[in-house]
DNA sequence: TCTGGGGTCCTAGGACCC
DNA sequence: TCTGGGGTCCTAGGACCC
């Protein structure tokens, strides 16, 4: 259940607490002859760089060999992906024992609410000081916190604050701190937009805070202007959320260069297929839209999607419409080359409170051309899961067709 | 010598329903 | 028989974030 608290918004009340170059600090923490060293963690690209790193001009995601020509003493780890869920969870839990409303970003950032905190906590500049105590004594990681009184601002605080930083913007001092800055500061500014901004000479967020709303509407479309416009006045009126729930749940796989049969890519998808099932299977949620993303060999990307007829987190069915997408781009495949194949499903629902009608499979009559492709494929293949050994297919084999 | 893996949100056209 | 406006869903793509 989603759930907005509402606090003082005079006040400087919401933290952002962000963990500095975590699977890099992650490493440096455990292995102490890295620690003081220019450390990225990857494997062929950069996931996350150390501060010694960074110095260097290393940063993310960037070709390891490009990382070590900046830095000839980088040191490589490989990622320890458990390492890190098991230091965030520990993290996680220091920010719940702050207050309990927390929104998570990511795995190594929040946003926390300590509005009304102060009889019990004191002020949050002082919250904010402990829980970084707490981050460093408990899990052994730094982070920075940025305190303000919007979500936005304390996100860019944090950021300013960077490495290892606590910055409060006192109610009142917002835009001063604010307008200075460069736009790509902005949330939703990314490099397409920076470009089109600077070539319309607007440099910082104040430029945008002059600019006429019309103007930038021109330029960026009525959404991405009305935001940018909101933030650069620093209107930003989100409420930190507890319980916030991902809408999809996906998982791809870049293949590099070389050119994959027909059966080696249609076995990468059905594993990538057990793997977001799983995922659901263990979130207890299913969902209705699957989308196949594709990247040819010139980098150029396309989706394509597929939406059924009912919710289900079983692998016989995502696996028989996903593998007839991949089909049905064959051609192109061909032609190009594929360095990269994903898979998202989303829609997701709680199984719980799904129908159990609803949920695939289940015996029916065929409501839709989808299903229609799926009992298809039931037919061609068995009734079973669909299975590697059942799915060689070779070239030039008759594939399953997607209807239009 | 290229470019990972997990997501979110927005836009826009067309289908479809009322 | 002709015509409307609004709402929602589906699909594809783009931009962005960590």
């Amino acid at each position: 259940m989603r759930s907005r608290v509402r606090s003082n918004s005079a006040e400087a009340n919401i933290l952002h607490a962000d963990l500095d170059s975590f699977y890099a600090s992650v490493e440096q923490r455990d292995d102490p002859t890295l620690k003081g060293r220019p450390v990225a963690v990857g494997g062929g690209i950069v996931l996350a760089a150390s501060y010694e790193a960074k110095a260097f001009g290393v940063s993310t995601p960037m070709a390891e060999w490009r990382a070590k020509r900046l830095c000839p003493d980088l040191i490589v780890v490989p990622p320890r992906f458990d390492a890190y869920v098991a230091a965030s969870s520990a993290v996680f839990e220091l920010f719940h024992s702050t207050t309990p409303v927390v929104e998570p970003m990511s795995i190594d950032e929040a946003f926390l609410d300590v509005g009304g905190l102060r009889r019990v906590s004191g002020q949050p500049v002082d919250i904010a000081a402990r829980l970084r105590r707490s981050v460093r004594n408990d899990v052994g990681l730094p982070i920075s916190v940025g305190v303000a009184t919007t979500k936005f601002l304390a996100k860019v605080a944090s950021a300013v604050s960077k490495p290892d930083g606590l910055l409060v913007v006192p109610a009142g001092g917002e835009l001063a701190f604010l307008h200075p800055l460069p736009v790509s500061r902005l949330w939703g500014v990314g490099p397409k937009t920076n470009e089109r901004l600077r070539a319309r000479g607007i440099f910082t967020v104040g430029d945008i805070a002059l600019l006429d709303e019309q103007h930038l509407v021109a330029l960026l479309g009525k959404g991405a202007a009305r935001h940018l416009s909101a933030l650069a006045a620093n209107r930003d009126p989100r409420s930190v959320e507890t319980g916030r729930r991902r809408g999809s749940i996906g998982s791809q796989h870049a293949l590099g260069r070389a050119r994959l049969s027909p059966a080696e890519l249609d076995a990468t998808l059905l594993g990538i297929v057990d793997r977001v099932t799983r995922r659901m299977r263990t979130a207890n949620r299913v969902g209705s839209t699957l989308t196949v993303r594709f990247r040819f060999g010139d980098f150029t990307r396309s989706t394509r999607s597929r939406t059924l007829s009912h919710p289900t987190a079983a692998t016989e069915p995502i696996a028989a419409v996903a593998l007839a997408i991949l089909h049905h781009e064959w051609a192109r495949i061909e032609d190009n080359g594929l360095t990269l194949i994903g898979l998202s499903v989303g829609n997701l629902l709680d199984a719980d409170h799904t129908p159990e009608q609803m949920l695939l499979p289940f015996g029916r009559k065929p409501t839709s051309a989808l299903d229609e492709a799926v009992d298809d494929l039931r037919k061609r293949f068995g009734n079973q899961a669909v299975t590697r050994a059942s799915l060689v297919n070779q070239k030039g084999q008759e594939t399953p067709k997607l209807p239009d």
